[in-house]
DNA sequence: AAAGGTGAATCGGATCGTTGT
DNA sequence: GCACAACGATCCGATTCACCT
């Protein structure tokens, strides 16, 4: 079944002319997909139209773009016209209805493809600094709501006139993705794809954004939802009651673990149409990877790293576990028997709370080396991938399939509202996501994040960073075997042991023997060179560091050489003695 | 069934333009 | 304004593997 639904919601004034926030009633999201205007859609969306009670919100005309022509007898009173649409329901058509179809013929879209015209964009993208808005002062939590563009849609709604003004004005979940048939960027790209994109004008650069954001009280610390002060939620909600018909339930909005819980009443107020089917929270709600019931777990994590492909050029694989297998991840404490749908996606990894990533976009990876199938859809411009959690496989997927395609900065940068920069932003994580339905007719969400992926092309190379050294001291003659924990290292790695004055004048330097099998990215096995000098009375201090390539290298560890003990010096003396004699 | 050719996917690294210091 | 380094985006080629002849 397909649920054509659209979710965004317009506020339309007497001219006709949409505001400003959402999508533009003539997005290509919606317009160019055929599928969401074949006449099977259209059917179901007629027997689907609502109720004019439900215009009871705000006296809102509740109507299917499409439908608003044959609906000359909408209201038309003098105030502002309000529109919903929900064209992120239509994304989600099997998820919540089907067991997961993964057999199915697979729609590989490319993201910047008709209906999916706009990479992800960050909510921080949203406009912390758009005019007029003022931080603090409405949580940031009404918008995602229940949904992405179904409570966020009722909220715009029932806030009209009051919350709209905020919400156009600015509201860090009013999402620019939402936005992107007024945002004109990927016209502005250079025709050639392969060409390299100019210095895109008016951007903001990297110390900009760093600086704005150390200055920014808000900005750089996008409290996930548990922590915004429920005081201002509510007394949102209070004005929002005072606008509607029926109150929302504040359990929708409430900003706790009940977030992830939905039902259908709740859903059927939220989007106003006789939907099976619940809303699903925005994917930069926070949710919890745990409930009473159950857990959502990563049983093996990705690699720290992984060089992300361009557009331009082939794909570089799936994202791989530092083990070697890929990533794991099981639902534990489901005793369903219908498959569910594992959703992954590309995220965040800054000291902000979790969003979609605006610069990476997950990307499928096909072919004989995947064993895990998957499903590409976009929700808002953010790809994500399904894969299939099978109770027999104990809801467990090995995913294989999941690589990361990084989207030109300059492309991103352009976009309308976007504030984020790409520069030296290459820290992602992958989300997962799981829609638990309930036999009370709720569905209960959790997600899970990874550790931080690296997905700069240099990553290899980065500097080393030596965290622990198993000894920080032994004899002149070296020899004993030392193991270095830390970051990035490779199996190019190298260790070197020297001295230097107190000008810095380098004395000596030894290069360690690296035990390159045992090596990881993490782990780093090495035998200490000997000292220069054997006949040392005092302990030499010296240091060493751990290099990849020329240039990049750790910062100087220290270590001690000591002086031979008398038994072990006359062991090196007649050892000594004797070569020399032999030779 | 084995050998060779082909193409796709993967991956490391080089190159060159842009940006920041 | 210049030089340099770091980074971003693209390009190139080697390798591997599956498939076909």
């Amino acid at each position: 079944m397909v649920v054509n639904v659209f979710s965004h919601l317009f506020l339309v004034d007497d001219a006709g002319i949409p505001s400003s926030h959402g999508t533009n009633r003539t997005s290509p999201i919606a317009h160019q997909d055929p599928s969401l205007y074949d006449e099977e859609s259209a059917s179901q969306l007629s027997h689907h139209l609502p109720n004019d009670d439900l215009l009871t919100y705000g006296q809102s005309d509740y109507r299917h773009p499409s439908m608003l022509a044959s609906h000359t007898g909408a209201p038309q009173g003098n105030g502002p016209r309000i529109e919903i649409t929900c064209p992120d329901l239509y994304h989600y058509d099997h998820i919540h209805t089907n067991p997961v179809n993964i057999s199915r013929p697979m729609l590989d879209i490319p993201y910047r493809e008709n209906q999916c015209l706009s990479p992800a964009s960050s909510t921080s993208s949203t406009s912390w600094h758009s005019d007029g808005y003022s931080p603090g002062t409405y949580s940031p939590c009404i918008s995602p709501g229940v949904g992405e563009g179904t409570l966020a849609g009722l909220t715009e709604a029932v806030l009209c006139p009051m919350m709209q003004a905020i919400q156009a004005s600015g509201s860090p979940n009013t999402s620019p993705r939402t936005s992107i048939t007024e945002d004109t960027f990927l016209d502005r790209r250079p025709t050639s794809p392969r060409s390299r994109s100019a210095s895109p004008q008016g951007k903001r650069t990297y110390t900009e954004y760093e600086t704005q954001r150390s200055q920014s009280p808000r900005f750089g610390r996008d409290e996930p939802a548990e922590f915004y002060p429920l005081a201002n939620l509510e007394d949102s909600m209070n004005s929002l009651s005072h606008s509607l018909t029926k109150p929302i339930p504040t359990k929708i909005v409430r900003p706790n673990l009940e977030y992830s819980v939905y039902t259908e009443s709740q859903v059927g107020i939220i989007s106003c149409l006789s939907m099976p089917v619940a809303a699903l929270p925005a994917l930069d709600w926070p949710l919890p990877s745990s409930t009473e019931q159950y857990e959502l777990r990563i049983e093996v994590q990705p690699r720290q790293h992984h060089r992300a492909h361009y557009e331009t050029e082939g794909s570089r694989g799936a994202v791989k576990a530092s083990t070697g297998g890929h990533p794991v991840v099981q639902l534990r404490g489901y005793t369903g028997t219908e498959p569910l749908a594992l959703q992954v996606f590309i995220g965040t990894a800054d000291d902000r709370n979790l969003r979609p990533h605006a610069f990476y976009q997950v990307h499928r990876i096909t072919g004989k080396t995947v064993s895990t199938n998957s499903q590409e859809r976009m929700l808002n411009g953010t790809k994500i991938l399904e894969v299939a959690l099978e109770p027999k496989e104990n809801m467990r997927a090995v995913v294989d399939c999941a690589g990361i395609l990084k989207l030109r900065n300059a492309d991103i940068e352009l976009k309308k509202g976007e504030t984020d920069v790409g520069r030296k932003n290459t820290r992602v994580r992958l989300v997962f996501r799981v829609h638990v339905p309930q036999p009370s007719g709720q569905w209960i969400s959790l997600q899970v994040a990874s550790q931080t992926i690296e997905c700069s092309q240099r990553s290899a190379h980065e500097h080393p960073v030596v965290d622990h050294q198993e000894l920080d001291h032994c004899s002149v003659l070296g020899g004993p075997q030392m193991m270095l924990r830390g970051q990035n290292f490779t199996s190019e790695s190298k260790v070197i042991f020297f001295e230097k004055t107190h000008v810095d004048l380098q004395l000596w330097e030894a290069e360690a023997k690296v035990y390159r099998d045992k090596c990881t990215s993490n782990l780093l096995f090495l035998e200490i060179p000997p000292y220069r000098d054997p006949n040392i009375y005092h302990p030499v201090k010296v240091k060493f560091h751990v290099l990849n390539g020329k240039k990049r290298c750790s910062q100087p560890q220290n270590f001690t050489y000591t002086p031979l003990s008398g038994e072990t010096f006359s062991l090196f003396i007649n050892k000594y003695t004797c070569v020399f004699l032999l030779k």
